[in-house]
DNA sequence: TGATATTGATCAGTATGCTGATCATCAGTA
DNA sequence: TACTGATGATCAGCATACTGATCAATATCA
């Protein structure tokens, strides 16, 4: 009878439930409030200033429809801004603020320390491994989920 | 400048997301209405017949407030009973029904291929390694969730 | 140009997952 | 036995994620 711990996928879950748990301990003891979900939005939005949504969600593989309420709760914290785009009417540019800058530079320590502690039943070598491996499964598996990743394209056609 | 990449996090929530929906498509293409955790559920179920809810939760890493939802949707599809426990009437024993171990039988296939194709970049060592290395993270942050996995205890105290 | 297809964003609805609270019941102890 | 603390289950509230729909604006092509 195959176990759980056998399947991959239960895998998958158990251990971006502990890397979650530990993210927000983390940060939370530094004195944020920032999902890693937001955190890596934040991150995206600041080194592509002036992306939309679409291509944001693209860079870091979210929904579409889950961008909309991540990035409304990354505006409502003031850390991001949503502005009318001039070249595309439809399309929201997404910038983000001086105190967006700064949470994301105060935030760091915590955010490396966190991703140690989720490695910290593996060696150094080992968390370089698994690290290689998830990245290779899941450029395989790209295309099978609604929101795979994407490239920023040229914005300037 | 760190990128998304290299953080084992994000890595996480990717397979993640790839397997959730690998799951459901070859569950679906199967004919099944069942989603990954109502799955994990289920077989546990099967395999403790009258385990209460929190143990439920424990063996497969749950948060038991989200056990709730997901036993309430097993028992709405016929699939599970919840049975109130003579031996402590706080707790509720859990069940499988014939049209539980039915669909239960009849999902193995789609849920063994769902497995292999998540894992489908990867040669079979590779996978095992995979396999390994979660496991190994996972034990050593089990305590780090607040629904850490639990082994069952022996219920006639 | 005008019809059509595509695209960016949002919404309603559903299913995980979590925090923190409440309620009933049980267990251990004074 | 009465009190106290622990435990099983549920609830409200919030944040991801997804399906499928809609709407406005853009792109494409006959």
């Amino acid at each position: 009878m195959k176990d759980n711990n056998d399947m991959p996928g239960h895998l998958a879950r158990r251990f971006q439930q502990i890397a979650v748990a530990v993210f927000l301990a983390e940060v939370g003891e530094a004195g944020f409030d920032l999902t890693p979900v937001q955190y890596a939005a934040l991150a995206t939005i600041k080194a592509n200033p002036g992306l939309d949504q679409i291509t944001l969600a693209g860079l870091i593989a979210y929904d579409r429809t889950t961008i909309t309420g991540v990035v409304d709760r990354l505006v409502q914290k003031g850390l991001a801004e949503r502005r009318a785009s001039r070249r595309d009417r439809r399309a929201r540019e997404l910038v983000i603020t001086d105190e967006g800058s700064r949470t994301l530079r105060k935030i760091t320590p915590a955010v490396e320390s966190a991703q140690a502690i989720m490695l910290r039943g593996l060696s150094s070598k080992e968390g370089e491994e698994l690290m290689r491996l998830l990245r290779k499964a899941i450029a395989a598996g790209n295309e099978l989920s609604r929101a795979p990743m994407r490239d920023a394209q040229a914005q300037d056609r």
